[in-house]
DNA sequence: CCGTAAACGAGACGGTACGTCCAGTCTTGTG
DNA sequence: CACAAGACTGGACGTACCGTCTCGTTTACGG
């Protein structure tokens, strides 16, 4: 018996609906409105579908960010490393601002209280934003237009760190001039860096 | 007429089990084993006497934390800035290390979920926190030892954000190292700084 | 063109393989167990193909029944009646206790839920049992063993009421003492009674 | 907040309210409509409330049957024999079709799937209700209305047996002359029963 | 020095959401 | 075209906590 696909094939529509109406509640009413039985009335979906395909809220949440975030990358490598910076920060800061904070609030939030779900939030989105910035610093290395760079991983945290930090507690707006301040600081420590240069 | 106090005066003690009973769960259970109702058995206490002094879990751990941190700040002007700048750094990740992790993610993480929360939380703890830094930053620039800053609110999250990411995160760890790393950087971009200096 | 048989020939195992399957989970995991995905998964069968040819899991164990129950009816006019009945309640209770408790217990248990198959109940299994002790009785009646009945449906729940009493209840056991001993009383009614002779 | 009175004293009020809303339930949707759910809507309740005094729903309906059965007991020593167990058989057969038909089918369904209610409803219901004929034969028997009783047992499967059987099949009516029937034939097995005498 | 009023433990209350089981239907690909 | 496999909607389950609300019972001031 050939192990093929057998059965009736996964209804794509019900998923489509689950994110969909998961993206709506988050909008609307907020983290706290996100609740399996929500998203299930507001997507004409039987609970039991959705414990099916995702293991809790947030890997929902997680799954809608993704598809978001995937088609609103855009950095062109060609372009001069400051400029590409200065892109992908106020690329991201009014990402947030337009709709993805609080999708982003939630996941970390919930990732404070699910280990499993921490490594998976990491794996999927965190490393994978990460790893955007690492290449682009690589290049940026290899055309000469950045200092050799001592500890990238730091470096990286200097970047998303702030961001999330005023995300996560509101002290102060997350707007362009934020990403432009932010980018001009970074820079300096990129370029003629001597802690880095020595090293 | 002497309204005065009448009635029983409130124990103590019971506050004090309270915030003890709070801490320990979170250390021993972790962010998940705080409950209302945990706390409550723990501490041999009515549910209703922890509703009457706090309105939720969150506002308890930020007690716990608050009462804490105000015996580990100890910062000396008298000192140079790059040692008390690496001094707060490696204070603040081995507390985080030590035992104030759990209490932080937890705070933060109930502080996307509860809007008032969030301000109590910025006002009382991350304010606070910034403060220390600011007033540090001021009286080094009165010495000379760092140049003027433009945008001292974006260095302090550059200070807090780093740190915070780590924390909640998970992708790497927060140790001596990273203290150092990270004073190192921000050193530089506080020590003859042209981008600070020209406004 | 020859209408003949289209298509796949229906498979008469897989009956056999659920209605074995049904048995098999009644005996060995009780009346619980008995769900339509249980037997589908226990007799390697769609459930779809279950409900093409019953319309509840109690109609399958009522055929199991059925089955087993024709093949232990058995029943000699040419013996005397009082050895009839005996036999007859012997071989009842033998049967509950070997394999048919548990079957007869969830049908009972079921015709209770469902009205429909309550009917079904009583016409194909109740009913058919009590007109073989109707036609026992009947014959022992021209044969001048008994006196005439003048109230058989009494006089037959006389003798299947306390069999399902004890077996539904479990006050008491189902044993031969509890056969011969019912056998004795309804014996005394239905020789030399004068409630019936006078009638 | 004359709403109604909330908190503690509700205690007993509410679960007045919840056997009244499961015996209301059982009599107009039958015992199909009883579930937790419902009765918890039905009498304004929490579904955990119900769960802090019920262990299921079977547990109530029993509940239910023995505050109305306790009241509808009467039992006159003084009386014949004869005329109280047909006093009594005819009360059990009125109350089975005015309102208790329901209630018993449910609880002896349910007993079928839960062995340790199966028990509880044994020891509170059944067994009390066969002490009450108990007695009233021992009592009959001392009078010397009856004869010595061999097998009590028995007789009183032989009084109870039928009636369950009638409800449970519902093959034929449960009416006074089914009552009046009962009776005469038990009565002819109790008087001058050579069976019991001669033990 | 005793009455009284606040604070206390205990825990029941109406609720919300959870994650699971199973029912009964529908859809597909295989033999 | 009957079948297996299995995904679908949907209803009820029993559990964990929530935040509110009495219950008596301390307990230390104020009359």
């Amino acid at each position: 018996m050939t192990k093929g696909k057998r059965g009736r094939p996964r209804c794509e529509l019900a998923q489509e609906a689950i994110l969909e109406a998961t993206h709506n509640l988050l909008t609307e009413k907020g983290g706290n409105g996100v609740t399996i039985e929500a998203i299930a009335k507001q997507a004409n979906v039987g609970r039991p579908t959705i414990y099916r395909w995702w293991p809790s809220v947030a890997d929902i949440v997680l799954d809608v960010v993704l598809r978001e975030a995937d088609s609103a990358i855009c950095v062109h490598h060609e372009a001069p490393f400051a400029r590409n910076l200065q892109l992908f920060l106020r690329q991201s800061v009014q990402t947030l601002n337009e709709w993805g904070g609080a999708h982003l609030r939630f996941l970390m939030a919930h990732a404070q209280k699910d280990k499993e779900f921490r490594e998976r939030f990491r794996e999927n989105f965190t490393n994978k934003r990460r790893q955007i910035v690492h290449s682009m610093l690589l290049h940026a290395t290899e055309t000469g237009e950045v200092s050799p760079i001592c500890d990238s991983d730091l470096l990286i945290d200097l970047i998303f760190g702030p961001m999330w930090y005023r995300l996560l507690t509101g002290h102060a707006p997350l707007d362009t001039h934020f990403a432009d301040n932010l980018t001009e600081q970074l820079l300096l420590l990129v370029q003629e860096n001597p802690a880095c240069r020595k090293k």
